[in-house]
DNA sequence: GAAATGACGGAGA
DNA sequence: CTCTCCGCCATTT
């Protein structure tokens, strides 16, 4: 483990704070965490964080792409669980509207 | 210690 | 819009 704890837990918290029916990029939860450019970091601990601990399904690539291989095993359950809350795929993207904290107060002038 | 790798991201062609 | 290429960071070979 040469990851240290306070990093992992900072990134696990900002994983849990992704609200339902909701996504965010995995660069987005590192600067969350107070870690910007550790993106590559958030994808391996999720890899490596226990099952069922976090809400990993609601994390995807900033492009709206989900991380794994098109169609694969991990793909299609993530896009199962995405679904169950409401978000859904189109083109095999994630529209930006689901995204959590992107463009916050630009949305909200906006789109209100 | 150099080179390759990966649940990433952004700029260009 | 798709496809490359490169920067980024930590780990592995």
């Amino acid at each position: 483990m040469t990851t240290t704890d306070p990093i992992r837990e900072a990134i696990f918290a900002a994983v849990r704070a992704i609200p339902r029916g909701r996504v965010a990029a995995y660069g987005e939860v590192a600067a969350r965490a107070g870690l910007p450019r550790r993106a590559r970091l958030v994808g391996r601990l999720l890899r490596e964080a226990p099952s069922g601990a976090l809400p990993w399904h609601r994390v995807v690539r900033s492009d709206g792409r989900l991380a794994f291989p098109p169609d694969s095993e991990p793909w299609l359950t993530q896009r199962e669980r995405l679904s169950r809350e409401g978000v859904v795929m189109t083109g095999g993207r994630i529209p930006a509207r689901f995204f959590a904290w992107r463009d916050e107060d630009l949305d909200a002038a906006l789109w209100g």
